[in-house]
DNA sequence: TGTACATCAGTGAACGCGCGTTCACTGATGTAC
DNA sequence: TGTACATCAGTGAACGCGCGTTCACTGATGTAC
């Protein structure tokens, strides 16, 4: 879904799109165009520029701008959720741990990030900052979580089964937080993005689930 | 800096400020709005609105906007800076353990996060988003590095006399990922800005000081 | 102490820009009889 | 098979908006003689 297709030039008719084609384009041109640019300088009218169709389109397919954002963050989470699934299952494949495993999504969640910037930023935009009066998450947006229940359940069975609920949350919570701060200190130049750096996860990532099996 | 301060009314004659008073109201301003504002819905206009003043007069204080939004950014680094130094400080002198302090600083930096979210968001923009092409840093905003030293200073402490530079690096990029990520993650509403979430951190930053010190 | 003058922090009007969104419309597609 | 018609995905012109920045300017301040 986020291939580079070129999603120019797959009108079929003289009317347009196939039905239901538009859409996805619209989506496709939208990711493409995250490579490059900043999240909040991805304007409806360049997405639909791209895609060869007037602005007004869009209307057709999405509400406004924050509905077509909105499907750009869920494909997003869809490609992360997919990577990060292929990084796990591979590693088990090969005979790894499950803990190698867990640190293979890690390392990808990392990785994904600094591959694409821009589109890792508008995923994590998903869900508004809270905003100072309303702590409640406005829901709705929860692809983003869906994509994060594999690292949840990965972290649910490196626990020993007596752990309480509680605590594996906790604990997704802490691999969660060291892997996606390293990433977003990275996409703002705050720490070189070193592949050694990435590489140190392994051993953090071990200890979290060590530690929080007490 | 960033106190509250109600910075219109500073006028003091008919020329307009006192030299060189408009400067730090112009920040103090940039400041307050950003509470409440997100970070790219702050405009150069709306800064001098607030303070009293033309759109132009900005231009007498900053080259662009670009030069304003980089003071803020300061402004709110060092703001951060202060509280952590006055949470490790709160610590050591009520004879808590080195470790405790590191802890203390590092829940510090998730509550400012909470506290302030747009000034958060505008002090990690200061290195602008790396681009694909040049992964180099554009050096010049290292005022938030400058900040973090402390942190990597309390990280060097924690760790064995015989620890390599290395090590060191490692070790405080581990935590500041940490301690970042919870902050980030809490502010996308991508976890519950949970205070038992926050003090987990006590034990995780612990784990992170010993396990680097191998 | 008074006068002439350079400095410089402000003003206010204007610019061009791209944006999200609305409107009335067009014309091909697919369906009912 | 042919005709009438509803559907609906597109068009293109237009809107109002606030933005960052520029321009020529004004007038108080501080200094030199």
């Amino acid at each position: 879904m986020s291939d580079n297709a070129n999603s120019v030039n797959i009108k079929h008719s003289a009317r347009g799109y196939h039905h239901g084609a538009l859409r996805p384009a619209l989506i496709d041109a939208g990711l493409t165009l995250l490579d490059g640019r900043a999240v909040d300088d991805l304007s409806l009218r360049e997405v639909a520029r791209r895609v060869g169709v007037s602005p007004t389109a869009v209307y057709r397919h999405f509400p406004d701008k924050q509905a077509l954002v909105g499907a750009l963050c869920e494909a997003v989470a869809n490609d992360l959720a997919a990577e990060q699934k292929a990084a796990h299952d591979t590693v088990m494949a090969a005979g790894g741990s499950l803990r190698a495993a867990f640190a293979a999504m890690g390392q990808t969640y990392v990785r994904f990030a600094l591959a694409h910037p821009a589109r890792f930023r508008v995923m994590m935009s998903a869900a508004p900052p809270v905003a100072p009066s309303d702590m409640v998450r406005p829901d709705g947006e929860q692809a983003v979580n869906r994509a994060m229940q594999q690292l949840r359940a990965c972290v649910a069975e490196l626990l020993p089964p007596d752990a309480s609920d509680k605590a594996r949350d906790i604990a997704a919570i802490r691999a969660w937080s060291l892997v996606h701060g390293m990433a977003m200190l990275m996409l703002d130049g705050m720490i070189p993005p070193d592949e050694a750096i990435i590489g140190s996860l392994n051993e953090d990532l071990d200890l979290l689930g060590s530690a929080t099996a007490r």
